[in-house]
DNA sequence: AGAACGGATCGAATCGATTCGATCGAGCGA
DNA sequence: TCGCTCGATCGAATCGATTCGATCCGTTCT
């Protein structure tokens, strides 16, 4: 119960070291840092000191506080950790937002949106943000961090003041996978989208779902088939995976009135559609055309090229992880706009006449 | 352009705050904090005086240099990140250790051991560490990690003094399914590793393996299979993929003395190996029995069920994110050593008599 | 009424380093 | 020999908050 233990506990401080070796503390910060002029046998000095008392260098909290910056980048995903990661495109984001701000010598910090007590996203210390394909829900937290002043780079959100932002033509690429089945003669198009919103669970599209979805991405995909086919429905399949996608898909080609085109939202889903059209016995693309989103490699396919939109996944990360380190050191990056390319693969074909 | 030139000068501190309400720096942050006696009508004069000035709460950088906490939790993975999260194995323990590092409010920081000049792991504003994998060669930077005093938990990887270990029969586990191998009459085994160091290349497993491996999991695993067939040769894939899994079934099967069984390291080789198997006409189980390793549910297997050895992802993470809180807390949890369960499916049969 | 009590508030020390400006010599050219 | 400059070192302020102990004052108990 007596103060002494925690004082036998007490870890050296640098003004430790500095007595020991005899030198001021200004001294000894310079000797570790190596910034500013130190003797070397002064260094040697407070090196032995250090040695002597166990002292393992400068507390990074000390520094963060004095400097101003902690190193330290957040990022944060709409979804919970393990689904967030659990799509190639949010990986080769992630590598890529890795690569650029390892590069500058930053750590990232994994943040989650949804649900669960995480650390307040307002309250960590950091020098940057990156907002990964989050809602406007969002707004009152990232209000608060650039109050603090805090740098925000924002990859397919919502549009937020003073949000540095990274986007993806989500529209329009799907507008143009949309004609190419418009071409191609298919009138009736369902899609299978993913999640419009937090919620976990399967379900028929909403009628209003342009103001349902809360889900930036998946809004202006929807938006992009809207352009082309003024009326669709579909299903919301509960992540993008592609047992997701084949639950999806039976739901979607058990009914009815199948479609004879599938536009699912990510390469993922497609996946999962084909998978539940082979085990009805339909055939694609002689009997359904199905198209993907994001033009990931997935050898699940086994012979067949999947129509798509390849996007530059692992780039966004990049400019979002280089944006970041930019506005960090007081740069003024700009926002960037970037374009998927359409793969027309095998999975589509026309209209077969009845 | 936004107008905010005069927040860019200078950012309020709360001095400021309490400058404004006309109170004491101290009130304030009790104001704040809500911890202490603080009157309402003070509360009410202090957040509006933070309001008026912008203010946007307490300084995390000061906050975890008072408190000698900062929040966060470092989880360090031997891989680049991209490659760690590729494996559903990977993902899911993740997934632990976010759930309860979550739960404890903690956040957690990314780092990777190899390559690249990431954030210092020994410089980084943490409360705790969690090691996934990592081989001695971390050895330096975990006992600067313990000078400082930072709790230090290990998720497979070697003995370290002084750190909390998470354990995995792996050993054990590969040689039950070697015997299971060996009881169906297999004698001319392979194995298709997981890497053994931080080489990215595909190469024969050298002779000299039990030397050469930096990677714990790896070399247990190997170990395991020795206990029960002394010799043996295979290769060594670049990573736990599908394709990696592939790529090395077809070097070792297009060989002249072609196994008649695969000890495979994950699932994910594992079925990398079938298909490469399948592509060379090569029947599953009839002539070549396959087992891998981990118990994930993989879609991709279609019919097949897998021999493999199940293992408790999920709760590794959550046991070590526990006992990292628990360590923070300065509690003293225990090490725990996890066992898996041997799943014997359909792609392994007794070795067919020629 | 006086003492004891307890809630609200304040002052000052503290967390552990970084950094600016000043100081102090020693070497150097004039 | 006298400044003068440059490199090494030191003192002190600073980063922005938290928190311990003391103070002040309105209540309540006896």
């Amino acid at each position: 119960m007596d103060g002494e233990a925690s004082a036998v506990t007490q870890r050296p401080t640098l003004a430790a070291v500095a007595a020991l070796a005899g030198v001021s503390g200004s001294t000894a910060s310079l000797a570790f840092s190596g910034a500013g002029p130190v003797s070397e046998a002064t260094r040697m000095k407070v090196l032995a000191a250090a040695e002597a008392l166990g002292y393992a260098g400068p507390d990074p909290r000390a520094q963060s506080l004095r400097r101003g910056r902690s190193g330290i980048i957040g990022i944060v995903v709409e979804d919970a950790l393990q689904d967030a990661f659990r799509d190639p495109m949010s990986l080769a984001m992630l590598d890529g937002v890795a690569a650029e701000t390892g590069n500058a010598g930053a750590g990232l910090l994994l943040l989650s949106d949804a649900g669960g007590p995480q650390i307040d996203i307002r309250s960590a210390p950091m020098d940057a943000v990156i907002l990964v394909g989050c809602s406007t829900r969002l707004d009152e937290s990232v209000a608060v961090l650039r109050k603090r002043g805090m740098p925000v780079v924002a990859i397919e959100a919502d549009d937020m003041p003073g949000v540095l932002s990274i986007s993806l033509d989500n529209r329009d690429a799907t507008a143009r996978l949309a004609r190419h089945l418009l071409h191609l003669g298919h009138e009736n198009v369902s899609v299978v989208s993913l999640p419009i919103d937090g919620s976990k669970i399967q379900s028929p599209l909403p009628a209003d779902w342009d103001a349902l979805a809360t889900s930036h991405t998946t809004r202006d995909r929807l938006r992009g088939l809207r352009d082309v086919y003024p009326e669709f429905g579909g299903i919301v399949a509960v992540r993008s995976s592609i047992e997701a996608g084949r639950a999806a898909g039976l739901a979607l080609l058990e009914g009815a009135m199948r479609p004879t085109a599938v536009v699912a939202q990510s390469d993922l889903l497609a996946i999962g559609v084909i998978r539940a059209a082979e085990s009805l016995g339909i055939r694609v693309p002689q009997e359904l055309s199905v198209v993907g989103f994001d033009g990931v490699q997935i050898d699940e396919l086994g012979e067949r090229d999947l129509t798509t939109v390849i996007q530059p996944a692992q780039d966004k990360g990049r400019a979002a992880g280089r944006a970041a380190v930019e506005l960090i050191a007081g740069g003024t990056p700009q926002s960037t706009a970037f374009t998927s390319v359409l793969h027309i693969g095998s999975t589509t074909a026309a209209k077969s006449q009845p």
